[in-house]
DNA sequence: CAAGTAATTGTTTTT
DNA sequence: CAATTACTTG
């Protein structure tokens, strides 16, 4: 054996996994028992021993995992550099590579993809055109279509069967929903349109090809996939495809962590890897590097399957004497707020870096209230799960001039951008759009069927946009299609400010990309680490507390976390209550957040919420504690009480009578 | 036909 | 409350 690194500090069974050879391998692998570092020491093993990098696939969650799992790994071997030949990235975003370099084979002269604002575009303009808008009876909105079609595409039941369970309102007009379906798939292959679903199903379907998929098996020895509980048919159906045998096939996960299954997602697809392959070899990693005990014993408590002792977490780190987890009974949503903001600040104060301290949620929308106490007292934080930076109005305006540049015949976005001039609404834009798809339109003609007041300002536009077709450099071509959008970004919002700063920070991030077309690829598929990267964020030398999403938050750790909103509609959310598969998934969820904690754990309970989660409208409605926060639970917890209210003490006023000032001489 | 205004409606998690 | 849809006005 080598010494050049990746055996260091591995236990027996990381060892043991790292090591295995080319059969199946099935990795078990319980929260923060060091699977990351596992992983990327059996890529650097690998790697060590000539497997040229270009063989070997890594699937992980995040492309911001896989990026720092391949480059470790390189380092490792001490070569930075063969790090970026490895195939790293999500499902999605390897389908991307994949299917653009063989859209030929399916038909296609390229990708031309549809993000999921872009399927919600669509699906709003052939509602339109089925006359299914405006008729007085309601119908599903667009984006509730959206994501209808994409539930029954990955859970693979029809959709009619998935109406009448996701929203029984509308059962009496499956017949229109489904028309609009069948058009959509239509209207998506006469155009050469994929949506990230689709990516995936091409991808698998270039696998089942006899030719193609032989060649593509070709191209790799090596399959490791981490996070394996929450892939989905298609995805399963890739991976044997890629590996039928089994032989190069690592797949990595924990069935308590399973929390995607509204996303055709299922904890049993790991245990499926077994059965189809009998001969693998099964590792189990049961020791916890991650948190000290009290935290796990929580975690044990809430992990589904309580009370099976192969599954209990045992934690490894030295014991330094630690309290129990906290659970904080508090007031309301305020006070809850202001309570973490003072314990986070007062960790700081101690030495603990606001990096090293995160904020936990069940929906995005339940840290609303702190998000205001902590821009008050001028704590930065980054939140991640919100609505995402690329997905607001004028970053979108900006990508669409950039897609019309790398592709012509994408007719959402000149649609979007000409619906952006002043006098072209709707009508105009759908009947001058189809005169812009091609290569080298007419400006001319597009110019003369256009209204009169429109003219200067679209003239404008598509001389820019001809500019940056006209030049392949990178920079020029990103400060043109800044050219054509500025203007309208100025003209078309009252608050253009802050919103022109954000177009100028997308176009320079695009004018520093050689590949204009993967700039745009990558910003769509992988809005995770682009959100976080553009958006007005503190930045990344700057330390900053981390608000997320549970679901965002999967597979990283913090020294300190604090949980909020653990209460029962919160989380577990009530829209998952009515079935005991919704209640089991929130309770993996739930035990997802607990055991993103190193050291210290804080669990708020609000006695009463907004009976809406904005919280605009006043009224509160009371709440009971999280129904996981069970008896067994609560033994493991400590319970703080929200510190007593101070309360106003009675003031003796006398007789003394005060006038409210009138301001009459202002208005004299 | 576009733009402005009034009414309505929707609420989880993500690639 | 914000975002979308429906209706009115120029």
């Amino acid at each position: 054996m080598s010494d050049s690194g990746w055996s260091e500090g591995l236990d027996e069974s990381q060892l043991e996994a790292v090591t295995h050879g080319a059969g199946p391998l099935v990795v078990m692998a319980g929260a923060g028992t060091g699977k990351t570092r596992m992983l990327t020491a059996r890529v650097a093993r690998l790697l060590e021993s000539r497997v040229p990098p270009e063989r070997v696939m890594l699937l992980t969650f995040t492309r911001r995992a896989a990026a720092a799992m391949t480059s470790r790994a390189a380092a490792m071997c001490g070569d930075s550099r063969i790090g970026q030949r490895v195939w790293g990235g999500t499902f999605h975003a390897v389908a991307h590579r994949v299917v653009t370099e063989y859209a030929g084979v399916l038909g296609l002269s390229a990708v031309t993809l549809l993000d999921p604002e872009d399927v919600i575009a669509l699906m709003d303009l052939l509602r339109a055109e089925h006359g299914l808008t405006g008729t007085g009876t309601r119908f599903p909105s667009s984006a509730k279509l959206a994501e209808l079609f994409s539930r029954a595409v990955n859970t693979q039941r029809p959709a009619r069967e998935v109406i009448g369970e996701e929203m029984p309102d509308f059962v009496h007009q499956s017949d229109e929903i489904i028309g609009l379906f069948r058009a959509f798939m239509a209207r998506k292959r006469q155009q050469g349109l994929l949506d990230f679903d689709d990516l995936l199903l091409c991808w698998a379907q270039l696998l089942a090809d006899p030719v193609i998929g032989a060649k593509l098996r070709r191209r790799w020895d090596w399959v490791l996939v981490d996070e394996y509980q929450d892939v989905n048919r298609a995805q399963v159906e890739i991976v044997t495809g890629l590996r039928p045998d089994g032989s190069g096939l690592t797949v990595v996960g924990d069935d308590a962590q399973a929390i995607y299954s509204f996303r055709g997602a299922s904890g049993a697809h790991l245990g499926d890897v077994l059965d189809r392959h009998p001969e693998a070899t099964l590792v189990r990693l049961q020791r916890n590097f991650r948190s000290v005990q009290p935290v796990l014993d929580l975690a044990n408590v809430i992990r589904p399957g309580y009370g099976d002792s192969r599954l209990q977490l045992t934690a490894d780190r030295a014991s330094v004497r630690v309290g129990k987890p906290l659970l904080v009974h508090c007031e309301d949503a305020d006070t809850e707020a202001r309570m973490i903001a003072d314990a986070v600040l007062d960790s700081q104060q101690n030495g603990l870096p606001l990096k090293e301290q995160a904020v936990l949620m069940r929906a995005g929308s339940h840290g609303r209230a702190l998000e205001v106490e902590l821009a008050v007292r001028n704590v930065p934080y980054v939140k991640y799960g919100g609505i995402r930076f690329v997905d607001t109005a004028h970053v979108r305006d900006l990508i669409a001039a950039l897609r019309v540049v790398t592709n012509p015949r994408d007719e959402l976005s000149w649609y979007r951008l000409l619906c952006l001039h002043r006098n072209l609404g709707r009508a105009y834009s759908r009947a001058l759009t189809p005169m812009l798809l091609t290569a080298d339109p007419d400006t001319n003609a597009v110019l003369a069927s256009s209204p009169d007041k429109a003219r200067t300002a679209l003239a404008a536009t598509l001389a820019h946009l001809a500019t940056a077709r006209s030049t392949e450099v990178a920079a020029d071509r990103a400060a043109a299609c800044l050219s054509a959008v500025r203007p309208l970004v100025r003209a078309h919002y009252t608050d253009w400010q802050a919103r022109v700063e954000d177009v100028d920070r997308i176009a320079e991030a695009a004018g520093a990309h050689a590949d204009l077309a993967a700039f745009i690829a990558e910003l769509t598929l992988d809005p995770g680490s682009s959100s976080a990267d553009y958006a007005k964020a503190p930045h990344k030398d700057e330390d900053y507390l981390t608000l997320s999403t549970v679901h965002s938050a999967k597979g990283l750790e913090w020294s300190s976390v604090h949980l909020i909103h653990a209460v029962d509609g919160a989380f577990p959310s009530d829209m998952a209550v009515s079935d005991d598969h919704g209640i089991e998934e929130e309770q993996r969820v739930f035990y997802v957040a607990i055991t993103r904690a190193r050291d210290t754990l804080s669990i708020y309970t609000p006695a009463r919420l907004p009976v809406d989660w904005n919280g605009y409208r006043a009224r509160q409605i009371h709440v009971k504690g999280s129904r996981f926060l069970t008896d067994e639970a609560l033994e493991t917890l400590d319970i703080q009480e929200q510190a007593a209210v101070l309360t106003a003490a009675a003031v003796d006023t006398g007789n003394a009578r005060v006038s409210i000032p009138t301001l009459d001489h202002l208005f004299g």
